[in-house]
DNA sequence: TGAAATGTTGGGGCG
DNA sequence: ACGCCCCAACATTTC
């Protein structure tokens, strides 16, 4: 029994705590820890430069809490795991289960694969509180609206699993030689990344620290900061959830946890709802397993959207002349990272006011966030474009200067940002086109050469695409 | 987790 | 004192 070795397969569950697979391999034997980056994931699937960069550090600190012993290994899964268990003479496989659709596809032959040569392979959930094949409607259909599929579809099943502490683990030395984090090369070759890292501490530490200060400021309720992009009033743990640096089993215990202390504290419950919405994702990605290619809506087949290089080049670089989009196109690039607030507002801008297709914004994103996440990303930018399962609807097309004034009433955020506008009193930071000509010139503004002129006329655009939706209903 | 257009109400100015 | 109008404030509808 002691001479047993299973191979736990590390995939996105970079964690010791509450990990449901390591915890059935340590009490199996010894255990080979793995990490395999795989290099046979489809276009769509590969990974995006924030990601491998989030990817290297939360590595390396994985590495450091196994004390250096993680092999680490590149290529085919499939062929590099057998190579494992040859060389190893190891028993049993186990992992935590994925939910994309290719990862669900290879999963499947490895498992199969294995058991057919007699190995004990064994998948656990380790990244959802409800998984998706474990909801469904009387009917036996799955849910297409959040709130249904929330309450009636989750809420009304068992707790969920509560965290499990870090086991006792015997871990096995490799006879296989791997790779160091560095190896994998994910680091950029220009340093586009000074401003991540002075922000940014991938690996659970980091997490706790965020989970324990979201706590801490929502507890003082007097703030209403989740909606304010010039506050951390959100939790910022989207990348680690999304590598399972932390697991949201934690996360929703520690909420409830917080909750029972201040029961009505509306922060936390909206928190716990947006947990929701992350496991609704997961769901509709495993459920309509094209919709980060295809419209969940098929009437959005016939959508007239343009074709216009100039202008998303001018949305991804943040040049569109409207300065709430400009500064959260800008942080996105910068820091990795976009206030939550802030990506419905560029979202809308690019597929209504600028009426470009959400497959551009879904692309864009997945190369530039830290959190890129298949199911969040696709299920959300559906819901912005309104092609989604409970979407919002198209009509609703947010009015970036409206917005600004709202929830970035002093400009604090734009100017953090775009620091060419500064001097613009709070009157126009939202919309420098409507300044007067003697103003924007004490500020030192000339628009179309310090910052750009809008590409867009809001008024005109937003009818544009107005009519546009009408067009499309026309069709079908 | 909208915005804009349209409708309704009621207080106050004023002849 | 009364009716009329204006318009802000709020509500409802439409996109």
């Amino acid at each position: 029994m002691t001479d047993r070795i299973t191979i736990h397969w590390f995939r996105n569950d970079l964690r010791l705590e509450d990990n449901p697979a390591l915890v059935a391999a340590s009490e199996a034997g010894r255990v080979l820890p793995v990490y395999i980056y795989d290099t046979t994931a489809p276009e769509s699937a590969k990974l995006g430069g924030a990601s491998k960069w989030w990817l290297h550090h939360s590595l390396h600190a994985l590495n450091a809490s196994l004390n250096g012993s993680l092999l680490i290994l590149k290529g085919d899964p499939e062929q590099l795991l057998k190579q494992l268990i040859s060389d190893n003479h190891a028993q049993a496989v186990v992992w935590n289960r994925g939910y994309e659709p290719w990862q669900i596809k290879r999963d499947t032959h490895i498992k199969q694969l294995l058991k057919e040569q007699g190995l004990d392979v064994h998948s656990h959930n380790g990244h959802l509180l409800w998984e998706p094949m474990s909801v469904v409607k009387k009917d036996g259909t799955p849910y297409k609206v959040f709130t249904p599929y929330y309450r009636k579809g989750c809420l009304a099943q068992p707790e969920p699993r509560f965290p499990l502490e870090a086991p006792n683990v015997e871990y096995a030395a490799s006879e296989t030689k791997g790779l160091t984090v560095d190896e994998l090369e994910l680091l950029p070759t220009i340093p586009w990344d000074t401003q991540i890292k002075l922000m940014w501490e991938p690996g659970p530490s980091g997490a706790k620290a965020k989970l324990a200060r979201y706590i801490q400021e929502a507890s003082d309720k007097y703030q209403d900061a989740r909606n304010l992009p010039a506050v951390k009033g959100t939790s910022q743990l989207s990348p680690y959830l999304h590598f399972g640096e932390i697991s949201v089993n934690q996360v929703w215990y520690a909420l409830k946890d917080a909750f029972t202390k201040d029961p009505d504290n509306a922060h936390l419950d909206t928190f716990l709802s947006e947990l929701g919405w992350r496991e609704f994702s997961h769901y509709l990605l495993y459920h309509w397993p094209s919709i980060q290619t295809d419209n969940f809506n098929n009437k959005f087949d016939a959508f007239p959207w343009r074709d216009d290089l100039a202008s998303l080049k001018a949305w991804q670089t943040g040049q569109t002349g409207v300065p709430i989009v400009d500064a959260g196109m800008r942080e996105l690039w910068q820091t990795g990272y976009m206030h939550n607030r802030v990506r419905m507002i560029v979202g809308s801008f690019l597929v209504k006011n600028l009426l470009l297709d959400w497959r551009a914004g879904e692309r864009w994103f997945w190369d530039c966030l830290l959190d890129a996440d298949m199911a969040a990303n696709s299920a959300s930018w559906q819901w912005v474009a309104g092609s989604g399962a409970d979407a919002a609807p198209y009509f609703r097309v947010f009015n970036p200067v409206l917005q600004g004034e709202k929830f970035d009433k002093q400009g604090d955020y734009v100017k953090r940002f775009c620091p060419e506008l500064t001097r613009l009193p709070p009157k126009y930071i939202h919309q420098p086109w409507a300044a007067p000509q003697d103003i924007l010139r004490a500020c030192q503004i000339t628009l179309g050469k310090d910052y750009p002129k809008p590409i867009v006329d809001l008024k005109q655009s937003r009818e544009r695409a107005l009519d546009a939706f009408q067009q499309m209903k026309a069709v079908s």
